[in-house]
DNA sequence: ACCGCCATTGACCAAATTGGTCAACACCCC
DNA sequence: GGGGTGTTGACCAATTTGGTCAATGGCGGT
């Protein structure tokens, strides 16, 4: 790719990935055509492929760049602020993820459906960069979480998976989504938190 | 539309059927492609058109057919049947999407990206047909639901739905989904669900 | 064996869309 | 005015699009 584009503004540089990774996520790799790309973020087709020389250059960029962004995330906000409580924290990482999405509106979604393509246009190499990265982000979680905390019985496995799968849930609609609809959902997914809180923990810790 | 499809034997109209909503279920209206429809059903693109003169209208078709297949299931599986526990009600509900699952893959994907596509091609009559139906389905739900076995202070509605978007979850990772994979899936939601019932519901009522 | 019927095909079409190119433009700093 | 540089919009050949249609194949009846 050219490397010119690093030299344009941030914010021009975010509407050109951001465009793109919206795009690429409403559809497979082959149905997104870079017409809607250039149209959606207001620019020509021959810019877009003025600093990137394919589409196929163009995706394979946004997805690495898109789990930069997700580790970098990661890293500086939630592994260094050395919070033990399982729902504290997993308020924190869910805040985290709200401003992902603020800011790169179309990530998450690209990022999945950049998983589950059939066409090998991601490689074995790339797919296997992001399932390491869900494995770390899960398993070093539960490990430095009080899960004594949770009364005796209780697999919090299943309660991660079960928030996980219901935050995935929400993603999926997030098709059409105003920025305070999203807000909105935030604060649903914190009422459920705090249903499974006041009822999974001991007494003694609520 | 051509009414000779009705005579076509069931499987083969299931065949087409489902292909369509398969496919159609992978990306919008416009970008769906009759010829993929075809391709996948192993059928020439002149059959489709035989029977359906528009992609439109066998796009119309199919969401009234999907809708009439929700509303069949719902009524004679679960109305009748008079469970009245939150949890084994909601089990059995389960057990029918799966079944329906088994038999129209591609429904409930189908359904969810008409109901978001953002070209009018449904008319707001047939959107405000799938409203009603969830809208009947949730809350028709829960007020015949032994609701006093819950603890005090538990909101039913916020449990529904926390089942509810985790099994949306799940079935957005459903895109390539062996029927293997989807009883897992099930088992899995099982776990959720005793999980909650285990302790949400009162002492006494486990 | 012949018929008529009907589901089905595959070649075909004009029109739109595709990924990608390129000469030219507008702007800014010297 | 002269060079960069970011940007455009017209342009291209190739493919894909929704949709048509004459022809075919097989099957049931007689």
């Amino acid at each position: 790719m050219n490397e010119k584009f690093f030299s344009l503004p941030q914010a021009r540089q975010d509407l050109i990935r951001n465009s793109a990774m919206l795009e690429f996520g409403e559809g497979s790799f082959k149905k997104t055509s870079a017409d809607a790309i250039a149209k959606r973020a207001g620019v020509s087709k021959g810019l877009l492929f003025h600093y990137f020389k394919d589409k196929r250059e163009l995706y394979l960029y946004l997805f690495q760049y898109a789990l930069e962004v997700c580790v970098r995330q990661y890293m500086v906000k939630t592994y260094d602020f050395g919070e033990t409580d399982f729902f504290l924290a997993l308020k924190m990482g869910q805040e985290i993820k709200m401003d992902m999405v603020r800011r790169y509106p179309g990530l998450f979604r690209f990022v999945m459906r950049a998983y589950y393509e059939r066409d090998s246009v991601l490689s074995p190499k790339l797919r296997k960069g992001l399932n390491s990265l869900l494995e770390i982000t899960s398993r070093d979680f539960l490990t430095r979480m009080d899960l004594y905390k949770f009364k005796d019985g209780i697999d919090p496995w299943e309660v991660i998976r079960l928030l996980t799968l219901a935050a995935e849930g929400m993603m999926a609609r997030t098709n059409a989504c105003t920025a305070e609809e999203i807000e909105t959902l935030f604060l649903e997914y914190q009422k459920y938190a705090d249903m499974l809180r006041q009822n999974l923990y001991k007494e003694e810790y609520l």
